[in-house]
DNA sequence: CCCTATACATACCAACTAGTATGTATGTTA
DNA sequence: TAACATACATACTAGTTGGTATGTATAGGG
C-alpha cells in the first residue's frame, strides 16, 4: 500500500535492525521488533534479505562500517603533529558519549537510543564479543573494520615516528592495536558501571598515555 | 537413579552452564545443551534453581566470581614492589592465555573449552557486555566482581604511591579503572582477530605503562 | 524398618520466532 | 494500456525453547 520505494524501505530495515541489535545483540534480536520499529511487514524483509543473519551482515557492513569510518577514520586523516591528532580523536570520542536521560527507568534501555549511549557501549566491540566465536561471518566483517581502523591509527603513529614527534622505539601497528584496546576496553567497563565519568576520566588516562610516545624533549648539549 | 549427589549435581549444573554461557552468551545459552553437558535431566535443574535467570545468576556469583578472585585478587595480595606486583599479574595473565589447537574447525568452538581461550575471551567481561545493558541483576552482579578486583588494584597502586614506587600524581582509583579497561579491551580485540600474538603484545605494551607509574629516578643534586 | 522429604527422571506444553506461501498493489516497459 | 516484474502485505507453519506436571527412587530420621 501507501508508496513504494525500496531504497528508503532497505534503509529503515537496516537502521531498525542497528539499534535492536545494538540494544539486545544479534542473536536476541528480534525480527519482528525490528519489523515493528521500521514500520513494515515481514514481506519487505525478506524481499530486501534473505534471512536474520544476511541483514546482520549488512548491518555490520553498511551501517556500523560507514559509521567507523566517518568516526574514526576521517578524524585520523588531520595534518599536523601525530601526538595532537591522536589526542584529538580521544577528546572527539569523549565529546560524543552521554549518558542517559535520567528518566529512573532502571533496567531498561532507552527507547530511542542512539550511537553514544554509555549504557550500550560501542556497536563494534558488542557484536565482536557476541558473534566472533559463533560465526565466522560476522567476525570477518567485523575485522575488516578493525583493520581499517588500526590502519589508519598505525598509520598516524608511523608518520609521527618518521618526523621525529614519537620515540623512534614506537612500534605503530603494536601501539595502533593498543590504543583501541584501551579505547574499547574504556567503553566496555563504563557500560556495566553505567559511569559516562569513568569513561571520561579513562580517556583522560588515555590521553596520558599518548603523551608517553612523544619523543622527549632533547637534553642541553 | 544411580545416586543421589545435590552438591555434585548443582556444582555440574553451574559448570556446564558456565560453559555454555561463556561460548555463546547467556541469552542464547541453551537448557538442554546444558543438561546434556552436565549428564543430569531436567527436573534436576529446576529442583536446584527456579530458572534459566537464576542458574545464570548462581553462574555469575559462585563460578566467576570466585575465578576472578583467585586469578587477580590473589596474586594482587603479593608483597613488595608495587611495579613488580602489577607486572607480575600481567604476565600471570599472559601465561594462562591459549590459543585453539589447530584442528582447523573455523567458525566452531572448541568442544571443551577452557578459561583462557583466546577465541571465547573473558567470561566476565562477555557478560557484563551481553547483559548488563538487559538486566539489572547480572549488572549488579557482574559490577560486584569489578568492584573487588578494582579494589585490590586500588589498593595497591595506592601502596606505591605512598611508599614512593609510584608517582604521586598517580591516581589509584583511575588507574586501577584503566588497567582492567586495557586488559579487557586487549583480550576483546585479540578475540576478534583470534589471535594469541596480539594479546601478548598488548600485555607487554600494557607492562611498559606500568613502567611509566614508577617516580623517575632522583636528579642528582 | 518405615516414612517422609529430598533429589532426581520423564513426558508434555505453551509461547515464541524465524521463515514461507500466497496474495496484492505499484511502478515500468513495450 | 496491456503485461510483467518489482515491492510490499498477510496468514500461516514448523521448530525450538524455557518451563511444568507428574512420577519415582533414594537418603536420613524416628
Amino acid at each position: 500500500m501507501t508508496e513504494k520505494n525500496p531504497d528508503k524501505t532497505r534503509k529503515k530495515l537496516l537502521e531498525s535492525a542497528f539499534f535492536e541489535i545494538y540494544r539486545v545483540g544479534f542473536q536476541a534480536a528480534n525480527i519482528d521488533r525490528i519489523l515493528k520499529s521500521a514500520g513494515v511487514t515481514k514481506g519487505a524483509l525478506y524481499h530486501h534479505f534473505s534471512g536474520k543473519k544476511e541483514l546482520g551482515y549488512a548491518v555490520v557492513d553498511e551501517v556500523i562500517g560507514h559509521w567507523i569510518a566517518d568516526k574514526w577514520s576521517a578524524s585520523l586523516k588531520a595534518e599536523g603533529n601525530a601526538i595532537e591528532v591522536l589526542k584529538g580523536t580521544v577528546t572527539a570520542a569523549a565529546r560524543m558519549l552521554r549518558g542517559h536521560d535520567e528518566n529512573g527507568e532502571v533496567g531498561h534501555c532507552a527507547e530511542m537510543a542512539e550511537v553514544g549511549d554509555v549504557t550500550l557501549g560501542c556497536p563494534l566491540m558488542n557484536l565482536a564479543q557476541e558473534m566472533s566465536p559463533v560465526d565466522e561471518g560476522f567476525r570477518l566483517r567485523i575485522e575488516r573494520i578493525f583493520d581499517s581502523w588500526h590502519a589508519a591509527l598505525a598509520e598516524v603513529l608511523e608518520r609521527g615516528v618518521q618526523d621525529g614527534t614519537l620515540r623512534s622505539n614506537v612500534d605503530p601497528r603494536k601501539t595502533a592495536r593498543f590504543l583501541i584496546a584501551m579505547y574499547e576496553g574504556a567503553i566496555g567497563i563504563a557500560k556495566n558501571s553505567k559511569s559516562v565519568e569513568a569513561i571520561y576520566e579513562s580517556l583522560e588516562m588515555m590521553g596520558e598515555f599518548i603523551d608517553t610516545l612523544a619523543k622527549p624533549a632533547e637534553k642541553a648539549a
